[in-house]
Formats: structure tokens, C-alpha cells, sequence
DNA sequence: GTAAAATATGAGCAATTATTCGCTTTTCAC
DNA sequence: GTGAAAAGCGAATAATTGCTCATATTTTAC
């Protein structure tokens, strides 16, 4: 078998400058998804954009799709950072006010940079290595499974696979669509109201 | 001003040949996007496994967006044809009934060609005319308020807009991802334990 | 039949986009 | 300081795609 030619791009960066570099390049790629959407998204461009050349660009990321996952990563490091502490707590509270904290969670998330969670949502085709990036909620689903099997007492649901689908379906859904398609919903008083309903449904359907 | 010249693409399709060939366009962009996804569906490829020119492509649409946009409008002539009559006498049920009824309508709407349904909701971009064309719930929207309006009675939400967001949202995401998404759920008794689960969810949130 | 209108063709041009590679500059290790 | 490795450069090339137009075929109307 013949040997990988040696203009395959490779893939960390050791120094600092090109972790600035790679760092340029994802920013750029994010900045331009928001601002002129997806298809102007062109290499050469966001090569421009992060103002280094597409050399420099091939030699950290294979390709478009790398980037805008890249970018997609980012993000979602960004909402588990943000989120990741007030998890912690949830876990040991009874069901009503675990449930609203969840909630109110799920909207925070949605709030960090929602233009680019929007376009993230809207208008990248997911295929290829972009197809497994939309697992972020099976991690939620997960944990919340946990949760209702540490409090299966407080319950009235049998199944709990199914019911840990119903609920982290419908939280996200609703604050997904709250956050990014509803402007009349975002003001304070109005995204309250969204949480205390979300929050009924979701308990309402818990404890019978 | 000058006048716009004469190649502008005509529209109608006036001759049953001419019939013929614009649907064979809009199948074959059907069957590319689910066969080989989004970014395989060239105005040339299209034209191709339509087994018609380019040219003749380009006499009835002005891009590959428009005929995008046809596949995504006959798809969802198909399911509201499927879907239409039942959705009629929805409307004089009382609500514990027309919930489930309903979620059972999304259930199957979603089963009309769901392999089309996954990669029109995954890997268009809704970027240019593809970008109202996503308004399909809205219409659900306002027949779902006008429902719960003349149901007042039977009710403890107070909201009719929050309480229509509510369960639209909710219903309209468990079927997509039910039936998109969890293979687990295609079974008819997974199916029926679901729609059981939505709809409680859903009538305990409107009935307090 | 025949002329005009409608429809169909597809090679080919234009424009865009991805990607490479020979070369320069910077940084590192000693 | 010096050599080697890392990082950066960008004009040039390759590949793809969108789209037109001069020409050919079919249909319609009379």
C-alpha cells in the first residue's frame, strides 16, 4: 500500500500562534454564518474574513465542514459551561421544583448567542460529519432519565424511557422555539409565564 | 428602463408534455435529496435523472430553490390531503377526545414518505424562498386557538395564545422526533403507548 | 398540409469554490 | 547564532455548478 502523501492536513498546533490562527478561523467561520449565512461560508472567505490565507486554513481544518463543526463545538462548550454548574443541584430536588430549574435552565442555554444558535438550527444541512453534532440532546435525555429514576417515587408514570422522552422533547421544543421564533415571548414577564407553563405541563404529566 | 429579455424563464407549463416533464423535475429532486442528499441535487444532476435537459430545467424554474420549494409544497399537499377530512370533526369534540385525535392526525402526517419529511426538516437550509416556506405550523397555530376559543369552557388556562404555543410545540415535536428519530417507536404499540403519553400530557396541561 | 407556437436539447461559457504547492517568515532548541 | 521545524503565504489549478442560447423537434390551429 502506497503512504499517505505527505500534503495530508495535519491537525494540531503545538504553538501558540497557530492555536491563534485556528482560533481566527472558527471565529470567523461563526461571524460569517450570522452575518452573511451559510452559503457564503467559502473557505477563501473565511480564510479572508479570519485574515490568514487559505494555506494556513487547509493546514488545520480539512475542509468547510471541519470549520462549521468547529464552530458548532464551540458553541456547545459555551452552553455547557454556562449550564453544567446549576445541573449539579438539580438532581437532589423534589420533582416540582427540579422540573421548573430545568426549565429555566434549558432557556439560559437558548439564550447564549441565539442569532448563531438559529442559524446552527436553520441552516446548516446536517450530513456528513455534521449529521452526529445534533446528539447535544442526548446527553440531556440521559441525565434526565437518572433523575427520574432516583424520584420514581414521587411518580406516576410506568415508563420511564418514554417519559424521560416526552419531557426533554417538550422543554426543548418549547424554550427552542420561544427563544428563537417567538419575539413576542421575549420579554421577562412573558418568558416567565412560558416557564410556569412549561413547567405545569411537564409536572402535571409526571404526578398523574 | 430596459426591458427584460426575452429568456426570462416562463412559468406555466400549458401543454400535458410540458405537464410531464415539471413533474418529473420535482420526483427526481425528491429522489435525490433522499437518495443522495441536498448538496448532490445540481440543477444538472436533477435534470439528468428527470431524463429532461437542463434547459428545459431552467424553461420552468429559475433554480434549484424553486424546485426544492415544489417538493417540500407537494409534500405537504400530500399529508394535508391525507390529513384534511380528519380535521374536520376535531373541531366539535370535546377536548380530551380532539387532543388525542389530533396527536394521532400528527402521527400519521408524519408517516406520509418520512424519509422525504427527515431530509427536508434536516438538510435544507432555509436560506431565500426556502425560508417561509417553514410556516406550516403556523397554520396549525391558528386553528388549534380557534379550537381552544370556542372550548373556553372546558379549560383552566387563562393564556389562549401561550396555551395554543404550548401544545403545538409539544405535540407537533414528540411526533417529529417519535417518528424521525427513535426507531424504538415505530411499533403500534409504541406508537399507541405514545399518543396515550402526549395526550395526557397535553389535556392535563389545558384541564389544570 | 403548413405555419406558428410550444417544448426540448445539450454543448459550452461564466462564475464560483475547493485545494495544492513552492516558497517565505517565524519560532524553537541548542 | 544557527539549523531545523513549525507556521504562514497566495497565485495557480482543478473541479463543480449555474445558466444561456442557437438549434431541433413536437404540437396546435387553420
Amino acid at each position: 500500500m502506497a503512504r499517505r502523501p505527505l500534503t495530508t492536513p495535519r491537525k494540531d498546533a503545538s504553538q501558540e500562534r497557530s492555536r491563534a490562527t485556528v482560533d481566527a478561523l472558527v471565529e470567523a467561520t461563526a461571524r460569517i454564518l450570522v452575518k452573511e449565512g451559510f452559503d457564503k461560508a467559502s473557505t477563501n472567505r473565511i480564510a479572508e474574513v479570519a485574515g490568514v490565507s487559505v494555506g494556513s486554513l487547509y493546514q488545520y481544518f480539512p475542509g468547510k465542514e471541519a470549520l462549521v463543526a468547529a464552530v458548532i463545538e464551540r458553541h456547545q462548550q459555551e452552553i455547557m459551561q454556562c449550564v453544567r454548574a446549576e445541573l449539579a443541584d438539580v438532581m437532589v430536588q423534589p420533582v416540582e421544583k427540579a422540573v421548573r430549574k430545568l426549565v429555566a435552565i434549558a432557556v439560559k442555554a437558548h439564550r447564549v448567542d441565539p442569532t448563531l444558535h438559529r442559524v446552527l438550527a436553520e441552516q446548516i444541512p446536517r450530513v456528513g460529519k455534521l449529521e452526529k453534532v445534533a446528539t447535544f440532546n442526548h446527553e440531556n435525555y440521559v441525565l434526565f432519565r437518572t433523575y427520574l429514576d432516583s424520584h420514581r417515587g414521587e411518580l406516576r408514570v410506568d415508563d420511564l424511557e418514554l417519559a424521560s422522552f416526552v419531557c426533554v422533547t417538550s422543554i426543548e421544543a418549547l424554550t427552542h422555539n420561544a427563544v428563537l421564533h417567538q419575539p413576542r415571548m421575549l420579554s421577562d414577564e412573558a418568558m416567565q409565564a412560558l416557564i410556569d407553563d412549561a413547567t405545569r405541563l411537564v409536572v402535571g404529566y409526571l404526578k398523574g
